[in-house]
DNA sequence: ACCAATGCTTGCATCATGCAATAGTTGTAT
DNA sequence: ATACAACTATTGCATGATGCAAGCATTGGT
């Protein structure tokens, strides 16, 4: 089934690198793709901006350079580009007036929500081809992974990771 | 556990957009930090490059590019940069004059087998913190996974697929 | 009123990318 | 034999992404 690489690490079954490379393509093609669903409309840089928007509503500048793990001068280009694409909006904290948060547009939401929409399909589309049995068999299975792996790959990292 | 975001399309149990997204990050986060611990010698393009080329060998350029689904003209340029850098070195077919083949050097492959090797040994430890059982289910399902996806997102897909 | 800390932006250099135009090669047809 | 069509690779050009360093504005403390 896999191009057995015959390159196990210590502590891995035989297999498991590939299996897990394969896996890294599948999941990491299913995000990739769900941008090009849009219409090529943003690259996946300013969509990652304009999701972390969406998840953490109105917020400084730099903080979303933070969430994002980028240098806040590249968020602030970033924004010029979304910003001028009418998806996104510059605002004023009247706390404090150097302070320059980000806001999502109508528009901007509707990107979000159509690639999370696209996405969904397609994994159905996927899952919908194995038995219900394996299908659940499949989420547990990548719960296990995701607790396992923690904190060290958490929306919340050291260093952030994309995606 | 997870953010539970509402959001499960249609055919999908509850929870699972958000575990799927969720390993998404893990496995991708695990690939690209892989790049980090070459000590920033190289760019994941630059990276895709010489995997490519360790996975098929001495290859023509833009058998290269058509495998990275990049256009011919950006190969060229990245090789530019690995053949500068020492990783990567540009040969003739004797067949075709015209025909430029790319090969890895010994430093090329050693990058590609210490990103490897660091992916496994990550890989491992993560691994390590479930049970065996566990390490098995999370195998299997993922091998489930990636053959429910078929060739939509195989190495050999109509639109290349990244990582 | 000065000053240090914080936060955003701009200048600069480098890498990545695609499209279009160009150049070299090969095989075919005239 | 020459001309032409097809293919491959490269270069020119424009745009986007990125980090670092410098600059500017704001805020709060002394």
């Amino acid at each position: 089934m896999f191009p057995t690489s015959d390159e196990d690490g210590p502590g891995l079954a035989p297999g498991t690198s590939d299996v897990l490379q394969a896996a890294t393509r599948v999941l990491a093609g299913i995000a990739l793709r769900s941008l090009d669903s849009l219409g090529a409309a943003v690259t996946l840089p300013q969509f990652r901006l304009l999701a972390i928007l969406a998840d953490l509503g109105p917020v400084p500048s730099g903080q979303a350079a933070r969430a994002l793990g980028l240098d806040p001068s590249t968020v602030t280009r970033l924004a010029d580009r979304m910003v001028a694409a009418g998806h996104a909006a510059r605002g004023t904290d009247p706390r404090h007036r150097g302070v320059v948060t980000l806001t999502l547009t109508a528009s901007g939401r509707e990107l979000v929500a159509a690639a999370g929409a696209w996405r969904q399909r397609e994994l159905a589309r996927i899952m919908a081809r194995l038995a219900p049995a394996d299908q659940e068999a499949v989420t547990a299975a990548l719960g296990l992974l995701v607790s396992a792996a923690g904190d060290d790959y958490g929306i919340i990292a050291h260093r952030p990771v994309p995606l």
